[in-house]
DNA sequence: CCCTCATATGTCGGATTCCGTTATATCATG
DNA sequence: CATGATATAACGGAATCCGACATATGAGGG
């Protein structure tokens, strides 16, 4: 499984958001928009092209899956597929050690940058 | 600073990773595509036309700037500016708090993924 | 019933970015 | 001065980004 996550990383920032937007729960396209918006406080916002471009491949790619649909037909719900889960483990655990030699270098040397 | 630096985030993988090989010292553009294989421990490779890319946007954009050459007169040398070090030191903490949420919903639920 | 507005998905197309291949120049060695 | 490794850069097709626009459905009022 880890192998096949290897393959997906890096992400980029859209599908990071996406797939974490996912994590917590199954939801639709206008919904993960919102969610991902909440999640940064406004900063970044994700428009119907990037979103619906992303959720496209990630179907073909295997890493979400549509759910039955249910009550609003207009909704169609989204959810992690067990690759999915592991891509985003994956891709987590490689920012972590991002972070990790990041601090390292900003802090040592510069000070106050400039 | 910070409100100039938020405007560049989120950052993609490939200037993430050129801005973190360039916080610890300046180097060379040859150099940033091994420091970065090196940080990977060689399963994130840039090849030559993204770097490129990347370092030509950066320059425009201020964020980082070239380095009087020395020595060896084929390599260009680049550094981070204060905005450039401002950026990475954002995105840091912006990925700080995206992992922070990832956590919460990785391990809630679902334990073993699958 | 309609009419209207918010919700929700999806399309479209230009701009940007990606990224391997190829070209060119310089260094180090013998 | 020949050779091979280092280093930068140009090139161009593919992929992605992303706002604007189009369409369809739901909720609620009159």
């Amino acid at each position: 499984m880890r192998d096949q996550a290897a393959k997906f990383l890096p992400l980029n920032p859209a599908t990071l958001h996406i797939l974490l937007a996912l994590a917590g729960e199954d939801l639709h396209g206008y919904a993960i928009m919102q969610e991902i918006a909440r999640q940064s406080e406004g900063s970044y916002r994700l428009g119907p092209g990037t979103l619906y471009d992303n959720l496209q491949r990630l179907l073909g790619q295997g890493v979400v899956q549509e759910r039955g649909r249910t009550g609003d037909s207009r909704r169609r719900y989204y959810r992690l597929t067990a690759l999915g889960r592991g891509v985003l483990t994956a891709e987590i655990a490689r920012l972590e050690s991002v972070i990790h030699d990041a601090k390292l270098h900003l802090q040592a040397g510069r000070p106050g940058n400039a």
